[in-house]
DNA sequence: TCATGTTTTTAGTTATACCTGAAATCACTG
DNA sequence: CAGTGATTTCAGGTATAACTAAAAACATGA
């Protein structure tokens, strides 16, 4: 109860965040932390700073740190002459994101390649679909990430 | 016991379907109904069918059928003269799934939009980032779900 | 290498989601 | 509108995930 958040809309902001990712399959704890470095002064935080600021134990922001570490919504940010460890998000952190559905619709891919083996008799779309939509993404999905570079080329101006 | 899958492969397939989706956030019954509806004669099953093919209570299907429902990824067919519902796959599924992408891209609108006003003064490329890649979908995900129905109607040969 | 502060791991508690079996409700046929 | 089968709801038990507090492991500056 020391120092919660800087005031009510970053606050507000920190739990919406966390509303949303928690849709999303993540804790609540993992949630708040990506709200918090969405918003935070400075925008590198300590796993202390993260505890106190959310009212969380170190245990939580360490295994939560963990997760959002390994699908790259967060970074570490390690410097010389310094024993503590800062935690950010990433510059380019969407891109990351949106690269990683690569590896989704390679699930569905094996679940298309499958399913087509044994395909059923009476209704044969209920398998096709999924091939021709994962065939429709292999193609698009490249290019949608190409335009995408591109699009944030031409905001930097 | 009875007759839980015609035969080693579909049954494969069922388990491989639950665990994809129960990734996704569905629960592990909700996805062996999917997988089962995937790839059973009929395609239409009734409740009863699913409970019985899946070893799952009567409760567990109907409580996972109305989510199902509800995402619109099992569809209810109901036929005068005949009291049971049958429920199957619906014949666009995917194209259903991806529309729904439309209202996740409209819950990050927020976030992006409140993210603004909370602007930080570092590093407020974090929140300009949001902003970005939303406006990038606002204006891609039509246009993709175009290409999707055109390739689709061309796949019709 | 030591000392110190940071991070991770672990054990234990609490909360939540899942599933079942049974009762209640609903819908349709005759 | 009565009877029957289908479906939904509810209460209870079980498994799992989240979180905490404390101990262990780790890393770094001196």
């Amino acid at each position: 109860m020391t120092n919660w958040e800087a005031d009510d809309a970053t606050a507000t902001y920190v739990a919406d965040v966390a509303e949303y990712w928690e849709r999303g399959g993540f804790s609540h704890a993992a949630g708040q932390i990506l709200g918090h470095l969405m918003v935070c002064e400075p925008a590198e935080q300590t796993q202390a700073e993260l505890a106190e600021a959310l009212g969380l134990s170190a245990g939580t922001v360490s295994t939560q740190l963990k997760i959002l570490l390994a699908v790259e919504m967060v970074e570490r940010v390690r410097s010389r002459g310094v024993r503590t460890s800062f935690y950010q998000v990433p510059k380019n952190m969407w891109t990351r994101v949106l690269a990683s559905e690569t590896s989704r619709i390679g699930g569905l891919r094996g679940l298309a390649d499958q399913g087509l083996k044994v395909l059923p008799q009476t209704r044969p779309d209920r398998i096709v679909s999924l091939d021709q939509m994962v065939r429709f993404f292999e193609h698009e999905w490249p290019q949608l990430e190409e335009r995408l570079e591109e699009f944030l080329r031409k905001e930097e101006s």
